[in-house]
Formats: C-alpha cells, structure tokens, sequence
DNA sequence: GGCATGCTTTGATCCAAATCAATGCTGTAG
DNA sequence: CTACAGCATTGATTTGGATCAAAGCATGCC
C-alpha cells in the first residue's frame, strides 16, 4: 500500500503557520530574516523505513525535522548498529560545514524534512546571528541529551534502559504536544523492537522481554505492540534508576 | 608534597604566547577580540584529584583547559558512575546561558583553566561572530565524539573498549604534540584504572584484566602502570573494531 | 481460505563481564 | 626497618543479557 503520505500540505511554504516555527533552527529569525531561509528551502519527504542518507554519503543540504521520526545510527563492519540519535518534530539534521553525512539515517515513520540548500545556509549563518544562536544552543541540548544516554547505555541494567527509553519518549511527546503535564499517559511508541534495540545497546529478545516484565509489574499497560499507557508517570521514572525529580538536564 | 603546580607562567597572560591560542575557542579571534577576551579571563589551577566543581553547583565562568586533564562525570544514586567527556587542552568547559554544572568536573592531573566570566562571555557570544563560531564548531566536534562513544559503551566488548580508549588517548596526543604521523608510540595514561573504568562502563577488575590481556598479545607494551607503548598502532586499531581508517570522523 | 513474510514473544542454554576475594606492588609515615 | 594506604592484578564464582531455537500473531497475497 503507497503510504498516505504528508499531514501537512507541501505547498503551503508559509513558515509562519509552520509547526516547528518555534522551535525549529529558524526559532529566533524575524521576519526578514525567515523570509531569506524560505528563499533556499524545499520539503522532501521520506516514507516509513526507507533510508534519508547512509553515513559517508554526500549530503547537500541540511534539514529541520517537520514531521515524523528518523533515526541517527552507527553501523561495525560485522553489524553490530548503535543509534545514536533520534530526530523528532524541530530536530536539525546535518552538520554546517560538512558535505557529507557522519551517520546513517532513517525514516522510522512518514517524515517530511525542510531542508536548506547547504551552501546558502552556511553563508546564513555567518551573516545571521539569530540562525547561528539557536543552532548552537540546540547542538548543546543535543550534546547534553548524548551525555545522559552515555550514562544509560554504560551503566544502567536493561528494564533501567527500557524505562529510560519510554520516559524519553514520554517526556518529548508531551513537549510536542504542548500537554501542561510532565508527561502523557498514552503514547503510540515511534520504534519498532529492533530500533528500540539498537538504541539502548540490548537485543531485540531482551528488549521483549523486559517489556513483558515491565507489563507484568504493571509499570506499563500495553494496547497492541505499539502503544503503551503509562498509569503511573512517577513509578516509571521510579523504574529509570535516575534521580526521581530531574533525569533531563534543562 | 605539594604538587609542583602550574608549568605555565601564570603572570604571562599574554594571549599571543598561549599554548592553545589556534585550537581553543578563542581559536578565530583576531587582535582586537583577544584584547577583549583577555579583559574578561582569569586562570586558575586545580591539583590533581581535586574536584573543579559538582554537578549542580553554581558556575559562574566558563573555561578553556590550558594544561592538564580534567573529566566530566555523572554519578547514579547508588553510586553507579559514567564518565561522558576527557577534557584535554584546548577544551572547552561550561555551557553559556547556564549557570550551574551539568556533571562533576574532576581535575586527574594538575590542571590550570584560562576562565573567562559568565556574563561577559555571554555578550561576548552575542557581539563577536568568531567566538560563537568557534564554539559552534568545537560543541559539534563534542557531539560527533560523544557519538562516537556511544557505539563504544553500547555494542564493543570489554577489549574493543580499552583498544577504543587507547587509540583515542594516543591519536588526541598526537594532535597535541603536533606530531607529524598520525600516532604516537609512548604515551602516558591520564587516567587511573578506576577512571578507565568509568569512561568505558566496565569495572576496574575488567579494565585490568584486559589491559593485561593485549599485554600478552604483544598490542600494548607497558612501562609501569601509566606508560604504555603501542609498537604497531593498525595493529591496536584493527583490535578497536571499527574501520581500520577511520574510526574517527573528521 | 491457505500460505508466506515480517515482526514479536517466550523458552533453553551459554558466556562475557560482574562480583566476591585474595594478593601484589609502591610509596609514605612512623 | 615495619606498617599502612592506595592502586592494580589475578583467581574463583555468579549472573544478566546474548545466543540459539521455536512458536505466536498479524497482514497481505495468491
């Protein structure tokens, strides 16, 4: 079945009424400054599981995550993958600077990518301090955000690494969402077994596992094998290992 | 003892003669801006083993590392400890619009900071495109090697891992000495067993057992406990798992 | 319907690294 | 000199997660 592709209507170039207008890289540009960048952007769209680029390709331009999930990984000779990053709504793919890419990257679900023409969009961000700005402050979250899952994957026990994960997801979900709450107590997870795998460093049998035990001790209520209810926000944080009250620097 | 401190003239403030002039963030300063940032800087010196600050605490300058090896850690409740940044000279520390630390800064040898005020250096960001460029530049290096670092913690066994660590010590060495070839055969270790530990999410039994391991196997030749000789450095690479050129981005 | 195909779950067994436990080495203090 | 403190090494045993193996369960196709 073709994949009923974009929510949102490509033609609608308008960056005012775009959804990550605020918090995307473009988050501090004035009008002037968003009326430059919509000169050198375009939207491309990538259906579920097909890959945006492999690691070492060269890559034109850079992009801001409109819609849907992709996935940053690391792949050994032997196969052994790490992912090591995960590109939500508003996430920045592609390093300035570089022409081609450090990782591969995968659409996980229907995604749509603004992207900028690299060059023009370098040359933005030496002549427009607001581009520049945002750009480091969002490669600093990103950098903190890396720190904190060294911690999981170094030092946490595989169910601390599933709650770990299904925090993370809560948390941003409800940042997306703009829920008042810290937290939402439904969420349809973005990842199949096998991602979630190569994100937390496990196998997938383990991963199924300490998720039938998490289910067990009803730290999660799950519908289906992809959504998951979350009665307790706190018990599952409880479950992470991290301090109750923090886990996420900000 | 008293540890014989700074090897550096504290006095010689002179920005012209430093040592990290051309790779810290002051990298693409020109005259005029140097003159600046040397209004706003202090140094200061930690001795080996001292802590630079706790995670949460208030920090109210950020630094480059003029000499020595400091390390960024973040402890569980239960003691669990991860190690997510080794910061060599020429690194940069602290995170500008934040005013408490993020992890427990540790100096491991003696150490000496050229600091420079939290707010200044805020505005300076702000006025002076070289240094926020350069930081750009260099937190987007930390992001790449943070990265890096997670395949290591999540998918390289015990051996890769020390390999890992061995290759990124000595190749970090290089770059410092200027070294013309891409390695060096002598080094010293900045790092106790415990903190190689931390680094690599193993224990120190582990770290020991298989350092004494690739002893054995003619990879590493040791000169006490904190001098090691790398007589074939593809061989300590092919040992590492990744690509035997690459391996590092960039 | 019947039958692949692709995920996921569950069970049995194995093994790499953790844990528990000495022992060794080096430098300092008495 | 001996004693002690603080790493580091080495050995014995345990264990959490990997690996090997077999179903289970949708979904789509013939």
């Amino acid at each position: 079945m073709p994949a009923l592709l974009p929510e949102i209507d490509l033609d609608a170039r308008d960056c005012q009424s775009c959804p990550i207008r605020h918090r995307a890289v473009c988050a501090r540009c004035e009008a002037d400054e968003l009326e430059h960048l919509e000169q050198i952007k375009y939207y491309r769209t990538y259906e579920a599981g097909q890959p945006v680029v492999w690691a070492g390709d060269k890559l034109d331009f850079v992009a801001s995550v409109v819609s849907g999930v992709a996935t940053l990984s690391q792949t050994m000779e032997d196969g052994r993958t790490q992912m090591v990053g995960l590109l939500l709504p508003s996430d920045f793919l592609g390093r300035p600077g570089r022409s081609t890419a450090s990782y591969d990257v995968t659409a996980v679900s229907n995604v749509t990518l603004c992207c900028f023409r690299r060059k023009p969009f370098e040359e933005m961000i030496r002549s427009t301090p607001h581009v520049a700005q945002r750009l480091l402050e969002m490669t600093l979250d990103e950098l903190d955000a890396a720190r904190e899952w060294m911690l999981v994957l170094g030092r946490k026990t595989a169910r601390e690494k599933i709650a770990s994960l299904l925090a993370i997801i809560a948390r941003r979900e409800a940042l997306l969402n703009l829920d008042p709450g810290r937290s939402v107590t439904r969420m349809e997870l973005p990842l199949t077994r096998e991602s979630m795998a190569d994100y937390l460093g496990l196998t997938i049998e383990t991963v199924s596992r300490q998720i039938s035990a998490l289910r067990r001790d009803g730290v999660i209520v799950l519908e289906g094998k992809r959504t998951v209810q979350i009665p307790d926000f706190d018990r599952l944080l409880n479950e992470t290992g991290d301090d109750m009250d923090g886990g996420v620097l900000i």
